[in-house]
RNA sequence: GGGCGGUUAGCUCAGUGGUAGAGUACCGGCUUUACACGCCGGCUGUCACAGGUUCGAAUCCUGUACCGCCCACCA
């Protein structure tokens, strides 16, 4: 074994020894615990958030599963239709073809490839990260398994009246030419213009003003509405008007939801074109024009000069034609929310079409009725309310997709328009009784992506089969997922697991922040400030970096602004800090949070951890050279200390996996190793186990208690930790010979495996403020760390010297004290440094050893802070409303506070004046 | 417009009624045979602001400011 902590050399070897022995498969006895994965995007990698995310889905599976319970973590991945599809096609175009060009079978078939080429990107990550998810269960949405399940599922709600095809106005990506649901349109304010146009009367009368930001689709009215009460209007209400360049009459109508102040308080209205135009159509009886095909480019409803136009190029000559006309009556400046599509960043264009969708509200229903009786759990809590207002407030779900890459919707049209929804055509054929001379089509859209998402937790367990797995593990345990998708997965998969198996589809829903850059941004490609994790924990360097970072691209002012944030950040690149390391830091900042900012400094602390304990192991395995003769044990009161400290270690440890907080798990996992058991104990272990007083019994026992303890560490790192404590772990039970085969299936320890010992507790705390008291003085004094320093002490009780027997060989050698008197009165000695423990006042003589005048400055500085601590102490007491209010408790805390201080400074005052005397 | 977060040491973050904390950075000292990725000691804060409740507020309440996220059809 290494004598450094190099995790490049054990971690892919220990995930390979576990994945091939089968330990990530539940062990089919004890209590069942389950997590599904939330299925990344076959094509994709997995970022930040995945890491973090898988960090605390292992982290709480590898718990689980040390604790005896039945474990499986279910992995798969997702078709992700619209983002894979995109994907594929920049292939294509970059081979100087297209999805058109090849058809499209040939062209699933070519995503299918790709897919089994890049598929294996996140199933490698997901190994390096130390994913310890059953991969014999491996699944995928389009496997043919789980795409049945789509279609049953598709075709009972189409029989219960839940899913419906119909034709109204949809938010259309004309880029990517199909429609979107409303949770993937992105809407942003844009700077844009507020047109007036001027609109004749038919009668030409007058002419109405009406307001819009969007002057090509004027083309499209088929009204002009006006507030009912609206004085100025009200006259012309069941006029009509003139529709310039269209050259069409239509009327001016009153509607209520016109708002008088805005704009002109006249409105077009364009029912083809907008969703408010629609419903006011829709109250209105108006037609409905369409005028965009799918590019958003004018079609043959609109005058020849117009036709085949982009919208965008049709504004500008509308507007043209306007103002030629005289019809514009004034252009403002004026922000508006513009929708995009998520993915394509399209300007989305609201566009009738036929569509199928799914009928929410009783679906809702019942899942928001699950959350209210805490059948499901969110944590943190506050997130149920977002889930409450959308389920509240749930539209209808569009949710075919005009893509080639998904589950194709399971309808056959026959020749007369006729929709049959089956399992597949037999089946239609069968149960309506179409012979072979009707001829059926199959529907030519796919489904959202999200619908095969939300069926994830019944389907990956075997529904509609009643199997084994979804007997034994449905409803899962806890989903571990990102805030960003409560809609669009967790709350889907409520109500599709209420549905389709009467029961929740998890207990719990633990929602984790969105990891951020250390500036707070979010990571995306555009910005150039992704970080990869695969580079944090192999490391990269800085070409590398840059080159990934910059690659493809578009805009060159922004390619040099990344390179140098790039060379700013990280001049040189990323250094390998190992997985456990970057696993420690994330789930040292899984709190309650909903952002974390990742900061470099915080896994160099970890890589820092790492190799603490691996060092620390190494001094513990140098221990163990000699075989054990002997069998009696004597505890020395470190021993029980350190067994006593780690036994509130092990409590903190549990409570905090119960409540989340991966953060409070680490942080008392951290605390104990670094700051109890290297700091202290093993420096403890020095004077027993080398040279010196102890007996073989107290020597054995402190080996067998540094055995117990650093392996007690490991088991209780593992979770987090999974490759380093494996490491260590191993080689302990070689050194020790004990029969082991891997760590992760050993019992995670409980607190009662050691005892509580508070005599031990208060022993040790005695001896670490007596070595404190030496090593300030030494330090302040400027006495060298290897001078060995006689010591007097004075008013020493009787336990303080029973102490000073017992723990003399520690003072010894953690303080380096040469010598112990005592004597009867501090006074005794002149001219000393002093430190107070309590009764007992510990001088160290300075005669030859330093200047006065700092020891002077030493106890002066003191002697400051303690006075400040006093005053405050006494102003509480001197508060009779504190003294009668405050608990009886808190009082007496006080009081002997005061006391205590007031001995200090009595004491230091002395020695002060001592000093002085000397000087 | 509605809802939800955040504001604590230079930086990244814990702390949710009783003496302000960690990592990192910083200063001084150390080749003390596990570890210089270390050890020892030290420095660092009007806990955003203003009111209020309370014997006592970083912590609870109200308001304000700033930052951020989500939802929503004002053309």
């Amino acid at each position: 074994m290494s004598k450094e902590y190099r995790p490049a050399e054990f971690e892919t070897r220990h995930y390979a020894r576990w994945e091939q022995a089968g330990y990530f498969a539940p062990a089919g006895r004890g209590q069942p615990y389950c997590i599904v994965i939330p299925p990344p995007n076959v094509t994709g990698t997995l970022h930040m958030g995945h890491a973090f995310g898988h960090t605390i889905k292992d982290a709480l599976t590898r718990y689980h599963r040390m604790r005896g319970f039945d474990t499986l973590w279910q992995p798969g991945t997702d078709h992700a239709g619209i983002a894979t599809q995109m994907v594929v096609e920049r292939l294509l175009n970059r081979e100087g073809t297209s999805r058109q060009a090849l058809g499209r079978e040939k062209f699933v078939e070519r995503v299918w490839r790709w897919k089994e080429q890049s598929g294996n990107t996140i199933t490698a990550q997901m190994r390096r990260l130390g994913d310890s998810v059953d991969w014999s269960r491996d699944c995928f949405t389009m496997d043919p398994r789980l795409s049945g399940v789509v279609i049953e599922v598709f075709v009972r709600l189409y029989d219960d009246g839940l899913i419906y095809r119909g034709k109204r106005l949809v938010n259309w990506d004309p880029v990517l030419h199909t429609a979107l649901s409303d949770l993937e349109v992105l809407s942003s304010e844009e700077k844009g213009k507020l047109w007036r146009l001027r609109y004749p009367l038919a009668d030409g009368s007058d002419a109405l003003v009406v307001a819009t930001t969007r002057p090509e689709t004027m083309l499209g009215d088929t009204a002009v509405a006006v507030h009912p009460d609206d004085p100025r209007y009200r006259h012309l209400i069941g006029k009509s008007v003139r529709l310039p360049l269209a050259e069409r009459v239509i009327p001016v109508i009153a509607d209520g939801e016109v708002d008088p102040e805005f704009g002109t308080g006249c409105v077009k209205i364009t029912p083809g074109h907008d969703f408010n135009d629609y419903d006011v159509g829709l109250r209105h009886a108006l037609p409905v024009l369409n005028i965009f095909d799918a590019d958003a480019k004018l079609n043959a409803e609109v005058p020849e000069r117009y036709r085949g136009l982009d919208r965008f190029v049709a504004r500008e000559r509308v507007v043209e034609d306007l103002r030629a006309a005289g019809l514009i009556a004034g252009i403002d400046d004026h922000v508006s929310m513009i929708p995009r599509g998520d993915r394509s960043g399209a300007i989305l264009e609201p566009l009738l079409t036929d569509q199928w969708y799914v009928r929410m509200a009783p679906l809702a229903a019942e899942a928001i009725a699950a959350v209210e009786q805490g059948r499901v759990r969110f944590v943190p809590e506050n997130w149920s309310k977002t889930y409450f207002e959308w389920m509240r407030n749930i539209k209808d779900w569009c949710i075919s997709r005009q893509l080639w890459w998904g589950h194709r919707i399971p309808a056959w049209y026959d020749n007369h328009g006729h929709v049959y929804v089956g399992r597949d055509e037999r089946e239609v054929r069968a149960k309506h009784r179409l012979g072979d001379e009707h001829v059926l089509h199959q529907d030519e859209d796919v489904l959202d992506t999200w619908f095969s998402s939300a069926l994830w937790p019944f389907s990956t367990l075997g529904w509609p089969e009643r199997t084994r797995e979804l007997d034994r593990y449905y409803p899962t345990n806890v989903l571990v997922t990102g805030f960003d998708i409560i809609f669009f997965w967790v709350a889907r998969m409520i109500m599709m697991g209420l549905k389709f198996t009467g029961e929740v589809p998890f207990r719990e829903v633990y929602l984790h922040a969105l990891v951020l850059d250390h500036e707070g941004q979010k990571m995306t490609k555009s910005k150039g400030n992704i970080l990869d994790p695969l580079d944090l924990m192999d490391g990269v360097d800085l070409k590398t970096l840059l080159a990934k970072r910059t690659e493809g691209m578009m805009q060159p002012h922004l390619t040099s602004r990344v390179e140098q944030a790039t060379r700013a950040e990280f001049p040189d690149g990323i250094r390998a800090f190992g997985t456990d390391a970057l696993r420690l830091t994330f789930t040292s900042l899984a709190t309650t949070g909903r952002d974390v900012r990742f900061d470099l400094g915080r896994i160099d602390g970890y890589h820092r951890f790492c190799n603490k304990i691996w060092n620390a192991s190494q001094y513990v395995f140098a221990q163990l050279v000699e075989p054990e003769h002997g069998e009696d044990l004597r505890y020395t009161a470190a021993d029980r200390w350190i067994r006593s400290r780690l036994r509130r270690c092990i409590e903190a440890v549990h409570e905090s996996f119960k409540s989340y907080r991966l953060d409070l798990v680490t942080q008392a996992l951290y605390e104990f190793t670094w700051y109890e058991f290297c700091d202290w104990y093993l420096e403890l272990t020095k004077p027993v186990l080398g040279e010196g007083p102890a007996t073989a019994a107290e020597q054995r026992a402190t080996r067998a208690t540094l055995v117990e303890v650093l392996g007690a560490l490991c088991k209780l790192l593992h979770p987090l930790a999974p490759f380093v404590t494996e490491e260590l772990w191993l080689e302990l039970a070689a050194k020790t010979g004990a029969e082991t085969r891997t760590v992760m299936l050993e019992r995670f320890p409980e607190s009662d495996d050691f005892p509580a010992d508070a005599a031990a507790e208060t022993e040790i705390e005695w001896l670490k403020s007596f070595v404190v008291g030496i090593r300030q003085i030494r330090s302040e004094m400027n006495l060298s760390p290897s001078k060995p320093l006689p010591v007097k002490l004075a008013g020493a009780t009787a336990a303080d010297r029973a102490r000073l027997t017992s723990l003399r060989m520690y003072i010894e050698k953690l303080a380096r004290v040469a010598s112990i008197d005592h004597v009867a009165d501090s006074r005794a000695v002149r001219g000393a440094a002093s430190a107070l423990l309590g009764e007992l006042h510990v001088l160290v003589p300075l005669a030859g050893l330093v200047d006065v005048r700092a020891e002077i400055e030493r106890l002066d500085k003191q002697l400051t802070r303690t006075r400040k601590d006093l005053d405050a102490c006494r102003r509480k007491l001197d508060n009779a409303d504190f003294v009668d209010n405050a608990p009886p408790e808190i009082v007496a805390k006080e009081n002997a506070r005061a006391v205590d201080l007031g001995q200090r400074i009595e004491r230091l005052d002395l020695q002060l004046k001592r000093m002085r005397e000397i000087q």
